[in-house]
DNA sequence: CGACTATTTGATAGGACTCAACCTCCGTGG
DNA sequence: CCACGGAGGTTGAGTCCTATCAAATAGTCG
C-alpha cells in the first residue's frame, strides 16, 4: 500500500515531539508508527474535528497548521489553541467525551489518526509512551492557561510578542524554525480570533512591534529580530511549555 | 482514628461530584474513601499546591473555595481556576510535572489527598473510578476554554454573568445551591483577577447586573433572579460543564 | 485582467483602567 | 464601651487602549 519509509517521513513532527517529553526505543517509535493509520492531505479551512461530535481516533497534525476554535451565537469566534505539526487535535478521545470545539486547518495539512483501541493497547504495553502523551496533553493544557494570562493580564502587544515566542519554542522542538525565525502561515484575523483583537488592532500592534525592530515579516516568514527583547515585554518563560533549557533564547542568536 | 462516619461527611462533594460523571458502585465509593487520607483544615488565603513544585498525591478540595493561580513579574496575577468542593486541584499528578500554578485557598477549606500511588491502583482495579476522574479532568480543561474565551470576546457584564451561571451549574451537581442562587465567599479583587477586570469595573459591573435585575447581592449570598435572562446575556450553555440537563435553568425558576 | 482575499490607514467612539478619595463593616484592644 | 485599624466596597474624574466603521491599497490566483 505504501512504505514505511514515505510513513516516517510524515510522521516525523509527532515522533520528534514525543521524544521531547520521553526517551522511546525503536521497538515503541515504530509501534507508534504502526498504529497510525495512513495520513490524508486536507486543504486549508477543512473542519477535521466537530464541536458536539465524539472521535474514535486520536487525530494527529502531522503537517501544515490548524486550530481549536468555538463560535459564539454572537458570530465571534474564539481561537482556544493553535496547533502545530506533532499536535494531537483533542485530548478529549480518552474520556469519550463529545468534543466541546471543533478543529479546523488554516493551511495545507496532513492528518494522521490513531485508533482509539490501538492507542489503548499501545499504552498499556508501552508504558513511555502512555508517559509521553500524557505529557503533552499537560503542555497542551498549560497553554490553554498561558493563554488565559495573556487574554487577561497582558496588553495587545504583550500578546503577540508572547505568542511569537510560544511558537518559537513549539516549532523549535519540531524542527520547523529557521536561524530565529520561522513560516507562520496565519493571517492578521486569525491571529486576533486567538488573541481576542480585533484584526485592525492586530494589523497595528504588528507594525509597532516591527518599529521596535523586535520581530520582522518577510511574507509568511517571522524573524524573531531581538529575543531577548521579545521575551522580556511578553514576560514569556519557556517552562510552562516543558522546556527544561533554560537558553533556549541563546540558541538562535547567534544566526543573525 | 476517625469513625467512617465522619469521613463519609467531609467525602460527600467528591463522591457527588464523581457520581455525576460515571455510576459507581457502593465498594468502589468505598474504595475511594478508604484511599482518602484524613483531610485537614486550612484557612483562607493558603496555599496548598506551589508553582514549580511536584505532587507525590491527589488533592481534593472537600469544603471551601479555591483558585488556580499564577503571577507575573509586574505584580498582576491572573487567577486560572475557581475549585469549589469536589474539584481535584491539578490533574498534574497524572504527567509527574511540577505545577505551573498555585492553588490557593479563598475561605476556610477541608483539603483530601489522596497518594499517588493508591490512586494508580484504584483506577486500575475500577475502570468506573478512572472514567470518573477523567471526565472530571476534561470538564476542567472545557472550563478553562470557556474561560478564554469570556475574556477573548465577552464583555465585563457578559463574563460576570458568564461566571455566575458557571458557578451555578458546577454547585448544584454539588448540592451547594439555595435556591436559585448560593454563597460565594469571593471579595471583588478575587472576581477581577479571574475576570481580567480591575477591581473598580468588578463593582460597577457588579452594580449594572443588579439594576438590570439579573442578579441581587445579600452578603454573599447571590441569587440569580433571572437565570433565563442571565444565561442569554453570557450566551451561556452549560453543555461544556458535562450537564446533560437541557433544562437547568428551569430547575430553580420555580422557587422565587 | 478581474475577483477575491488580505493588509493598511484614518477617524471616532466607548469600554475598561488608573488614581484617589471616601464609606462601611468588623474585630481588636484599651 | 468606644476608639482604632484594616479589609472590602463604593464613587468620581480623567486617560488610555482597543473596537468599530469606512475606505483605500496591496497581493494572489485562475
Amino acid at each position: 500500500m505504501r512504505t514505511s519509509g514515505s510513513q516516517w517521513a510524515e510522521a516525523a513532527p509527532l515522533i520528534t515531539k514525543l521524544e521531547s517529553h520521553a526517551t522511546l526505543s525503536n521497538e515503541e517509535k515504530l509501534r507508534i508508527l504502526q498504529a497510525l493509520a495512513p495520513p490524508r492531505v486536507v486543504s486549508a479551512h477543512t473542519e477535521i474535528l466537530t464541536q458536539g461530535k465524539k472521535s474514535t481516533a486520536l487525530t494527529i497534525i502531522l503537517s501544515g497548521f490548524a486550530c481549536r476554535s468555538k463560535a459564539l451565537p454572537d458570530g465571534h469566534r474564539q481561537i482556544t489553541a493553535y496547533l502545530v505539526p506533532g499536535d494531537i487535535c483533542d485530548f478529549r478521545f480518552l474520556s469519550g467525551d463529545e468534543h466541546d470545539c471543533s478543529v479546523t486547518t488554516m493551511s495545507t495539512a496532513d492528518i494522521g489518526t490513531i485508533a482509539l483501541e490501538d492507542f489503548v493497547v499501545l499504552a498499556e504495553h508501552y508504558p513511555a509512551i502512555a508517559r509521553a502523551f500524557l505529557k503533552a496533553a499537560a503542555v497542551d493544557e498549560a497553554i490553554t492557561r498561558e493563554w488565559l494570562i495573556s487574554l487577561g493580564q497582558r496588553t495587545a502587544v504583550q500578546r503577540m510578542a508572547h505568542l511569537f515566542c510560544e511558537f518559537f519554542v513549539r516549532l523549535s522542538t519540531v524542527h520547523l524554525t529557521r536561524g530565529a525565525g520561522y513560516d507562520l502561515p496565519l493571517t492578521q484575523a486569525e491571529m486576533g480570533a486567538a488573541l481576542g483583537l480585533s484584526t485592525v488592532h492586530v494589523n497595528r500592534t504588528l507594525q509597532e512591534l516591527r518599529r521596535g525592530k523586535l520581530i520582522s515579516l518577510k511574507g509568511k516568514f517571522v524573524a524573531l529580530e531581538d529575543i531577548t527583547r521579545l521575551a522580556d515585554t511578553a514576560m514569556f518563560d519557556p517552562l510552562y511549555l516543558g522546556n527544561e533549557n533554560k537558553d533556549w533564547s541563546r540558541q538562535h542568536q547567534s544566526l543573525h
